[in-house]
RNA sequence: GCGGACGUGGCGAAAUCGGUAGACGCAGCGGACUUAAAAUCCGCUUCCCUUUGGGAGUGCGGGUUCAACCCCCGCCGUCCGUACCA
């Protein structure tokens, strides 16, 4: 045995050795059950961070473990390569994107690789690649047929700075979700995903995810954003003669309206303003507002009374001012809403400010008076009250007879509203998928024929001027048309690149060339069993992906709708932030205890926070790896913190990991064959490896590390040790430090790959504990521990608690009431 | 505002079903080895009291229970998500 395990040379000697042996290179044809493990698939962004070092290495772990336990594992990886930076390094450094991002793919994949990860690299493809967005082409052309796809004039949203458009999800706080530039709103004709088809469906099966967390459920709850209520429209008063429709979820406060609100941007609001300078002036200032939630927040409710007045539907005697509000979005609902300022806050606040009346309707527990005098608006259960023939009833059966005589009387329907929206995929950017389409004036628009994909993106482009470079090519779109042959143009939109990632993995599972999967063999390894990732994909990246799985299901090309049964959000890779005394940022390496090493001054320690390259804050993989190696930095991404939570990062904690591969080899290294294990360490060992396995299985991957933390400690301590524990020693810390138990497996002389061989089997006998410390308290404190025979009866535990001697002096003579047992755990006794 | 998660030593954290709080790691302290240092190994390490020993202790205040980090009620704080959603 060599003494020092030297992970400089034999990191890439046994990465090379699992290559060769294409160990990890999945089998379609395997009998063995089938599971799939899933990170995220990475932005070639050219290097990797601590963030990708954490999230691949937990689902290694996984895919290993899953391997040793008999199992057929797909772990592959690739490259989500399309997408707004290559086009900027476009720009700023005269370089084609698709060099700058297949360049950025090699130095990325050497660095992946040095990690030692279980991936199956034969199925590594980049979403750039003509193949893939060729089978993308082919998929939106079976959804077009299907009628899932559609052409739509319509507001959208323009990033200014990006200089192309975004979808709702990727609006946030009216600002660019990549640039940060405020969105602008503009009118284009856009290609449209009619994923609101799905939303009922979208949100049912929420329900189904029970291996997904509880808060990325809710969220998508919350951004599909169903409800139920009421539509129906309000007569006008003469001389007004236009209706007003108003969709309300609680129609059953109907008797409680006292005003009719609009959007500022509402056509009768729009109507008015050109008749009527001072509501021009009004919508003016509405739009000023800011959307950030603090300004939000504070924005004061403001109106303007067009004069105009409705008549209520059931009480003819009641008119209803119509104001243009500054809270009601026209791109909700109808862009009006009935004021019930009782039973609405913001309907309250308004109604205070403009002195309108404020009709209690729900009774609030005995609370019954017409007159409301609360600053809170009532929103809470109860009886109807002066509201004619609703009195009496509960909420529930009032909106039903409401809604129920709307629709008998011809003015409202029952209606449900979703927040979701159909999902604008069309983006004015080079780098991206084209969508495969030829507008002809004579034929209108027509589908690229599929033997003509993929439609590839022309090399000769030039970044030199903002805007679309596809449309200002000198040939690219001009084609003749598929269908009649006549010059047409094609579509110079390039598809939103989470179009791309919405079924990468169902590439993974099956890459024939002919067509985008093969049936069978995705269905035989999808769903994907655990998917892990981060949690800033909760709604955006994971929503879509299930609905184009939908869709695929809807146009008949897979049996499956959920596409991740398990997810799994990791959490963020931290670090200590740091200060120079003038206020700079400094990076960990510009720091030494405390002091700036270039100037000598003392620096503030900021928080910990997430790696960012403003802040400074980061810790490059690749530097670790060259002083540590891969198995010192996959343990300490594994130790201490849950998965789930943060991880702070710190030079201490990987070199308490390097000190525990260290500790491992000198137990190798000083291992003699042939020898046997203290009981008590055979115990230990079969103890820990049911114990890890549970852990790996529920992803809390620090407890599987204290475990074998623990069982390293006991091993030293026995100075001997049998060849059967050394062994499942190895076997149990390979997943998390492949390099070094191939290394100690191959010296020790056993055959072939640790990576091939099984997990190690539990011994039951070897679970089961002769003596169990038992607690002894007096009135719920602890006061003694005493050794007993496992599964003792109760008397004699209990008399054997009592003849302790401490007890005896905790009990100052006092009779014992009254004595709990609790088996093989603890005696109280109560005196 | 609404929704959610969380709050345990100096730090990251354990505690599977209401049953010995602080496993394991980091940092720290003491010791061994060494000319010395590093590395390594051994020991200690929640706080308080003078000890054999005792007391307090899981954000705060109550409650249920023989027994509460765990269940209930009310607060406080931190983080995340989200929004004039009618």
């Amino acid at each position: 045995m060599t003494p020092r395990f030297s992970p400089a040379e034999a990191d890439a000697r046994w990465q090379a050795a699992w290559n060769d042996a294409r160990t990890f290179v999945a089998d379609d044809a395997s009998p063995k059950p089938k599971r799939y493990v899933l990170e995220m698939f990475p932005y070639p962004s050219g290097r990797i961070h601590m963030g990708h070092v954490r999230n691949y290495t937990m689902g290694d772990v996984l895919a290993r473990f899953l391997r040793m336990t008999g199992h057929e594992v797909l772990h592959p990886m690739g490259w989500d390569a399309f997408g707004m930076p290559a086009e900027n390094a476009a720009m700023e450094k005269k370089v084609h994107p698709g060099q700058w991002t297949y360049a950025n793919i090699a130095a990325m994949k050497a660095q992946l690789k040095r990690l030692g990860l279980a991936f199956d690299w034969s199925r590594e493809f980049a979403t750039c690649d003509p193949e893939y967005y060729g089978h993308e082409q082919a998929l939106f052309l079976e959804l077009l047929k299907g009628g899932l796809v559609y052409r739509k004039e319509s507001a959208v949203n323009w990033d200014p700075v990006d200089m192309t458009v975004l979808a709702n999800e990727q609006v946030i706080d009216g600002r660019g979700w990549r640039s940060g530039a405020l969105v602008e709103k503009r009118k284009l004709s856009q290609w449209f995903l009619k994923i609101t088809d799905f939303a009922d469906d979208l949100l049912a099966g929420l329900g189904s995810l029970d291996q997904w967390p509880d808060k990325v459920r809710l969220m998508q709850e919350n951004w599909i954003g169903k409800s139920e209520g009421l539509q129906f429209a309000f007569a006008p008063v003469a001389p007004f003669d236009r209706s007003i429709e108003v969709y309300s979820t609680r129609p059953d406060t109907i008797f409680g309206a006292s005003f009719v609100a609009i959007a500022a941007d509402h056509p009768i609001a729009r109507a008015l303003a050109n008749a009527n300078p001072d509501a021009a002036g009004f919508i003016e200032l509405c739009k000023q507002g800011g959307t950030t939630a603090a300004e939000l927040e504070t924005a004061e409710k403001l109106g303007f009374d067009t004069g105009y007045r409705m008549r209520h539907p059931f009480d003819a005697s009641i008119d209803l001012p119509v104001y243009i509000a500054n809270f009601v979005l026209m791109d909700y609902g109808t862009g009006a809403v009935m004021g019930v300022p009782a039973h609405d806050q913001r309907d309250l606040d308004f109604a205070r400010k403009y002195g309108l009346p404020v009709r209690r309707v729900v009774a609030d527990g005995e609370n019954v008076d017409p007159v409301f005098e609360g600053a809170e608006a009532y929103t809470g259960p109860g009886r109807l009250v002066n509201s004619d023939f609703l009195n009496d009833l509960d909420v529930a059966a009032a909106k039903r007879a409401v809604i129920e005589r709307a629709e008998a009387g011809g003015w409202g329907k029952g209606t449900t509203v979703w927040r979701l929206r159909d999902w604008g995929v069309s983006r004015q950017r080079y780098w991206g998928t084209p969508i495969p389409i030829v507008h002809c004036d004579a034929c209108g628009v027509v589908p690229v024929p599929t033997d003509q994909l993929p439609v590839k993106l022309p090399e000769d482009v030039s970044f030199d001027i903002p805007g679309n470079p596809l449309d200002r090519h000198p040939t690219w779109k001009h084609v003749d048309c598929p269908a009649c042959g006549a010059p047409a143009r094609r579509e110079t939109d390039t598809l939103d690149t989470f179009v791309d990632s919405s079924w990468y993995f169902i590439r993974f599972a099956s890459q024939p060339d002919d067509k985008p999967f093969d049936r069978a063999v995705a269905e035989s390894w999808l769903p994907v069993g655990q998917y892990i990732g981060g949690v800033e994909h909760a709604i955006l990246h994971l929503l879509y992906a299930r609905f184009w799985t939908r869709a695929l299901n809807h146009v008949g090309l897979i049996d499956l709708k959920e596409p991740f049964a398990g997810l799994f959000t990791q959490g963020m890779v931290t670090h200590e932030t740091y200060k120079s005394a003038d206020g700079r940022w400094l990076a960990p390496s510009e720091v030494n205890d405390g002091i700036e090493t270039a100037t000598g001054d003392a620096i503030t320690i900021g928080r910990v926070e997430k790696m960012s390259k403003s802040k400074k804050n980061t810790v490059d993989p690749e530097p670790i790896l060259d002083r540590y190696g891969a198995d010192a930095a996959r343990w300490f991404m594994l130790s201490d913190s849950p998965p789930e939570r943060d991880l702070p990062w710190s030079e201490a904690g990987i070199e308490g990991a390097e000190r525990f591969v260290k500790r491992v080899w000198k137990l190798v290294a000083g291992h003699q064959a042939g020898r046997t294990s203290p009981e008590a360490l055979t115990r230990a060992v079969h103890r820990t490896i049911a114990g890890v396995a549970d852990d790996i299985t529920a992803l809390q991957f620090n407890k599987a590390v204290a475990k074998l933390y623990t069982l390293l400690g006991e091993a030293e301590k026995a100075k001997t040790m049998s060849d059967a524990d050394m062994d499942a020693l190895l076997l149990l810390v390979s997943p998390m430090i492949p390099h070094l138990a191939e290394e100690a497996w191959s010296q020790l002389g056993r055959s072939g790959l640790i990576a091939d061989a099984p997990w190690p089997v539990v011994d039951p006998a070897m679970l089961v504990e002769a003596e169990a410390t038992i607690a002894v308290q007096v009135n719920g404190k602890l006061r003694d521990t005493i050794v007993l025979p496992k599964g003792i009866a109760k008397e004699d535990a209990e008399a054997a608690a009592l003849a302790s001697e401490k007890i005896v002096r905790a009990l100052e003579g006092k009779a014992p009431r009254k004595v709990i047992v609790v088996p093989d755990r603890l005696v109280n006794i109560v005196a």
